[in-house]
DNA sequence: TATGAATCAGGGGGATTCCCCTATATCGTT
DNA sequence: AACGATATAGGGGAATCCCCCTGATTCATA
């Protein structure tokens, strides 16, 4: 049996010195790297290449969700698996957006990382029964009430995270304008009338997840 | 040189695995149990008594507050150290007021996270360069001024329905101008720049439950 | 009695939100 | 080739937010 090479991207250091450890208890797994953000990812991504990769979600300077997105479009045959301590719709959609194969959460244990890494590294993909649930459920519940877009997602994901309309045009590279644009089709599809009923809003819907 | 016995308390299985297996790299140090809640870790805390505890704040069943301040009732010379995702000020007074002898983030290291048990367990305090800048901070600027008074209690939990400053003044039967002044005064003692970053606050201190 | 805290109210002003409207480029589907 | 959906960008404007001030009451308490 191939061993199997595994990156590890993590901010929190206890956190990812554990899972490591973790990981090396199990035979046939090998950490080939890790790092505590998207950049230093990428970074050695350049000259090493794992079969499986465990990614946070939030992460500063660069998050899961671009580390991903950037890493497939280097190595379009990586297996990254999203790793979070939220089960959150928002969360879920824009990592399988950025084309991860498998999404688990932090409170997880051991049996379920190595259920995920192995399904993922024959090929296939894995996610949590708590995502599931979730996203069945809320796809069951409001099916017809009008499907946001990827960028809407996206714009969404950074009001509730606390930024005014200019700081997301300028995370974005977009006009403020754009920004209104999104911030005003999500609005209406949401149907709320301002920023405080929009975030309510969004942890109603399982789109957001505080802690 | 004694044996230290160590306690784990936290819901994360992959974090308590993890930080688990740091733990026992680390020469004289004994995992004595572990446990994924408040509840838990007091019943096993009636038959087995360890030196240091490492306690999660927020978890289900029985939060961290409520497990350090029941534990520390039976046994008061228990060492517990906070262990947390957050800084918030609120986690932090809440845990100090419980009792425990020091407080360290997860993002924090491994060589943290020693220096924090041996610091504790001869005795003394250990309290993360992050919590004590923002304590520091704080107490430096205005000590108590941050506790909330009631009308602003009120006004949050307006602002926290939804309601924009005008609907509230009405509803108070008060001036737009005087709600403005709660709303400056809220912003300032929670240290937040928006109404979307006040709504996350209030949740995350337990100010606002929704579901 | 004096001091401070809380609540109330307002002036002023710049930034942001939130609502109309139009318009272009792209992309996938029919 | 035509269409619909999406993302982009902008004009304009009213309302609101968010910040800086000042000041007047009331009320508890030191």
């Amino acid at each position: 049996m191939k061993r199997i090479d595994i990156a590890v991207v993590d901010d929190h250091d206890l956190f990812r010195e554990g899972i490591m450890l973790v990981l090396r208890q199990i035979p046939g797994y090998h950490i080939l790297f890790d790092a505590s953000d998207g950049e230093l990812f990428l970074e050695k991504l350049r000259t090493q290449k794992p079969d499986i990769v465990l990614m946070d979600v939030n992460m500063p300077r660069m998050d899961g969700v671009s580390a991903t997105a950037q890493a497939l479009a280097l190595c379009p045959d990586l297996k990254i698996i999203a790793l979070t301590m939220f089960s959150d719709h928002l969360h879920y959609s824009q990592m399988i957006q950025a084309g991860v194969k498998g999404f688990m959460l932090k409170k997880g244990n051991k049996q379920e990382l190595q259920q995920a890494i192995s399904e993922v590294f024959k090929g296939g993909v894995y996610f949590s029964q708590d995502i599931l649930q979730k996203v069945a459920l809320r796809t069951f519940r409001k099916d017809d009430e009008q499907r946001m877009t990827a960028r809407e997602l996206e714009v969404l994901g950074l009001v509730c995270s606390g930024l005014s309309t200019p700081e997301i045009a300028d995370k974005l590279f977009i006009s403020v304008k754009t920004v209104e644009g999104h911030r005003t089709n999500i609005f209406q599809k949401t149907e709320v009338r301002n920023t405080a009923e929009l975030i309510i809003w969004a942890i109603r819907n399982d789109y957001l997840t505080i802690e």
